[in-house]
DNA sequence: CAGACTTTGTGAGTCTGTGCACAAGGTCGA
DNA sequence: TCGACCTTGTGCACAGACTCACAAAGTCTG
């Protein structure tokens, strides 16, 4: 039951990656309750999944279960928050204190692991000052110094579509790298950037297909 | 060149459903310039994808591309908002008034292509009567009536994870087909409702997943 | 009108992810 | 100590998605 370096080992597919955050919520669940031990199957249905999978999922991260008993859930927990390195610190910037960024800043749950919003920034001379969720809106301008100063590894784009390009390029600069991006736009990154994008428009646009469908199932009628 | 009846043919993968928005965002830009054919290796350029990708996605709509020149813009972006269902009108409720459930409401790009948010409901008497982009917050308790006289088809969970559930089953009751949840939290919904999630907090740790391999891959001294 | 040229639509191979099924490994009670 | 029992870890087969590469189908020029 030895700790594994991480980085080390089979490289961790993706759509595992993507599910950890779901097993680590659960076990933080379990935690709450006082249960010591949790099986594959409790933590699948806990994460609404197949139990092979969070079999398999775990197994990358090394043979941290008992069989006959389950994974201690304790122990998993660690396992998981070191492999996503929920137990550093990771200094946010967000950048554009609009309707979003405002509502983002004021997030708690955000600090909850490790994240903690260091900087608002907005290019907005009239938001400067203004103060959000115990921060001062900061120049846009002076992105560079508060990145470097404040050791921002994670930046958060809430500003309008045609802004984000320019700002990302400013936050790849500026030394960050990773992004989030919630504005409804096409950016790019150098490749040793990750960036990942919310899409409120694409995910009602897929919801609004498959609710056609089953609209057009029920009432064939004119057959559009 | 004739129009296909939606809901027709081969099965259109849900990788491909998740990209349609794009190309139609592409398309709107195009159209914005003025350019009437579009390529599939221009359109894959503008929606970040490959020319392949592009073509098969397309070729799923029908064949509505013309070898040696192209897609007609104009004609493409009709054929994929009618296959998205973006020629109808998709009123859209709102549960949770707070930071991000004001944020959405406050959302203009929301009404651009027919999702008009139509009710704001919140279970806090407080915050009864708020007025919200020009919509008075209601009670959730009233989230029947308004569901079946507003015809809302689409419901957005912006309230704290706990009562997530509670209010899926609410939209679920009242007729709501699609529901775009916030929260936190692992939401079961009958299996003829659509779900789909934004998780801010599964977005930030798989970033910070990668952001600690090259953290790791930059500086391997101590091999944690 | 023919031939060069351009771009689509798709067959085929590959890669990634999923889920079943079961042997291996460990617990626990007698 | 032994055997019944339980749960993990994983081999395997299958399904879905991605990419390449190219024939088919159209345009355009001379
Ligand atoms: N409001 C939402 O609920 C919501 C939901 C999904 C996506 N979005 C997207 O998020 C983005 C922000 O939305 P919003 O509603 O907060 O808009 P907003 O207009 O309220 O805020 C945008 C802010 O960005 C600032 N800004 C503009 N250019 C900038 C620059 N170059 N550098 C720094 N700051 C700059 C503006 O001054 C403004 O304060 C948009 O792209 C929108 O499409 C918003
Ligand atoms: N604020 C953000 O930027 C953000 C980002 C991502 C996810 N989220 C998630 O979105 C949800 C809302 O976040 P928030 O910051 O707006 O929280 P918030 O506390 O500001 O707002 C929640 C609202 O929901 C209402 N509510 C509670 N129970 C309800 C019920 N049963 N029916 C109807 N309304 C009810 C509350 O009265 C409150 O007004 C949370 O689950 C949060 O984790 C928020």
């Amino acid at each position: 039951m030895a700790e594994r370096p991480i980085g080390d080992r089979r490289r961790i597919p993706e759509a595992t990656v993507a599910r950890l955050p779901l097993y680590y919520r659960a076990l933080l669940e379990t935690g709450e309750m006082g249960i010591a031990t949790v099986s594959s199957e409790r933590l699948a249905e806990l994460a609404g999944v197949n139990a092979a999978k969070v079999r398999k999922d775990l197994s990358y991260l090394g043979s941290y279960g008992t069989r006959g008993v389950g994974y201690d859930a304790e122990y998993l927990l660690h396992q998981i928050a070191r492999e996503l390195g929920l137990s550093q610190d990771w200094p946010v910037a967000i950048v554009g204190a609009g309707n979003l960024g405002q509502a983002l800043a004021n997030y708690r749950g955000f600090g909850a692991r490790g994240f903690r919003v260091v900087a608002v920034l907005d290019a907005d001379p009239r938001k400067l000052g203004l103060e959000v969720a115990g921060l001062a809106v900061e120049a846009f301008a002076d992105l560079d110094d508060i990145v470097v100063g404040r050791k921002v590894t994670i930046g958060i784009i809430a500003t309008p579509g045609h802004a984000a390009q320019e700002v990302a390029d400013a936050l790849v600069a500026a030394g960050v790298g990773s992004i989030l991006n919630f504005a409804p736009t096409l950016v790019a990154v150098p490749a040793e950037v990750s960036m990942r994008k919310v899409d409120l428009a694409t995910e009602l646009q897929i919801l609004s297909f498959y609710q056609l469908r089953r609209a057009l199932l029920d009432q064939p009628r004119a057959a559009r």
